[in-house]
DNA sequence: TAACCCGAAAATGGATCCAAAGCTAGAACT
DNA sequence: AGTTCTAGCTTTGGATCCATTTTCGGGTTA
């Protein structure tokens, strides 16, 4: 896993990004996981870096709230409480309606089929991982119309906060509910093709707030009790 | 306006969070307007120190939205367009009733004194400076209750990255349609009383909408035409 | 005259080295 | 034996120096 080569002429791209990118995969796959420290030497050796541009990644990570930065004592993935996801939950039964409204009357037919063909390969999966990048990529792919800032962006990092704890929930609750979402994602693909934005909408938020209340039913998958 | 002194034994805490503490007041107060360039050596002279801790306070600030860094061609504070800005507020109008909903319950009647007392100071104000603190202060402190994250912090983060365009706005419209900020502000200052949550929320809710509308029938603070 | 190209100055990104703050383990004292 | 204080190590924060990229100005040419 260890890279000696000095940065082999590098890709053209800012050295910190490349660090920054490695480093929000290793957290959204859960090879980082939550509360986990990340110390800045490890990351500058693997990639035969100083610890420069590191600092430079964990402040960008930071900004999308993937990693937080204390003063003198170091970088870790925060560790949401139960309270804090619940919270989260609560913004994206909101904004991502709004997203989707900015975005609905922009998507394209080919953007339409391409959300259909991933609801087929959801309802074809059998694996956690399998599921959590095409829901995402379900998801993601209906906001892409929206553009503007800091909405759009927004929105992606509520998904990456909240990306282990999807992982944890779905792992606890197994397959046997997830036929519902399988309902709701065709009733809003339908209300999508129809380009109904307030059906959609409606639809969305009721997806994302049942799942809220589902998740607060495991209250285990959250570290201390809080 | 330099400190020729190389850091004065400093005030215990670290130098990259005094520079960022720096900067964000300059930027709220309006003293580096949107667009506007911040040069790493600049602040570093000003400051005595090397450019480090002031790409790390650049760093910080982009995590507010009061910065954006780009590889190579430096910081400026974003200058955002009519649409980011409609779009801002419309996040507002959902979040901001989420956060008052979490405060609502936690806030003493100390707190709610202090509420009376800064709404008595804003109708008493009449310079545009006066009154952009106040209000400010009026608002963040009805949802200092709030300290769920990322909620109470995003919310802070919308006010500020909207300051500038706020003060256009009151500069430009004048002082003729005050009083209805004041009609808002009573009627929600009673529902807090009342510790009605759906009544504040409304309330609260039409008046950032208020504002928008307001906001958006005067294209002509914003750059471009976009 | 206007467009284009090239070179120098300026500003940023990164590496190395040093200082300071935190954490840990061991010893001494109550 | 438990607690506390101290000494050392580890890790991060900051300064200085070098490399790279961008930008801006002058000069040339169509």
């Amino acid at each position: 896993m260890l890279k000696e080569e000095p940065a082999p002429a590098s890709g053209g791209e800012a050295a910190s990004e490349r660090v920054a990118k490695h480093l929000r995969a290793q957290i959204l796959s859960g090879a980082i996981g939550p509360g986990e420290r990340i110390r800045q030497e490890d990351i500058a050796e693997q990639f035969g870096l100083s610890r420069l541009p590191v600092r430079e990644a964990l402040r960008m990570l930071e900004t999308e709230g993937l990693t937080e930065l204390q003063a003198n004592k170091g970088a870790r993935v925060p560790h949401l409480s139960m309270s804090e996801v619940d919270v989260i939950y609560r913004m994206r039964e909101s904004l991502e309606p709004l997203a989707l409204g900015e975005s609905l009357p922009l998507l394209d037919t080919a953007d339409i089929e391409r959300l259909g063909s991933i609801q087929s390969r959801i309802e074809a999966n059998t694996d956690i991982q399998g599921f959590l990048d095409l829901d995402r990529e379900f998801h993601l792919l209906s906001y892409s119309g929206c553009t503007v800032e800091p909405l759009s962006s927004y929105v992606v990092r509520l998904w990456n906060t909240t990306q282990h704890y999807r992982r944890a929930f779905i792992a606890l609750s197994g397959p046997g509910r997830m036929w519902i979402v399988n309902a709701e994602h065709q009733l809003l693909l339908d209300a999508i093709v129809r380009r109904d934005v307030v059906d959609a909408g409606n639809i969305l938020r009721g997806h994302i707030r049942r799942t809220r209340i589902e998740l607060a039913q495991h209250p285990d998958i959250f570290g201390p009790g809080k």
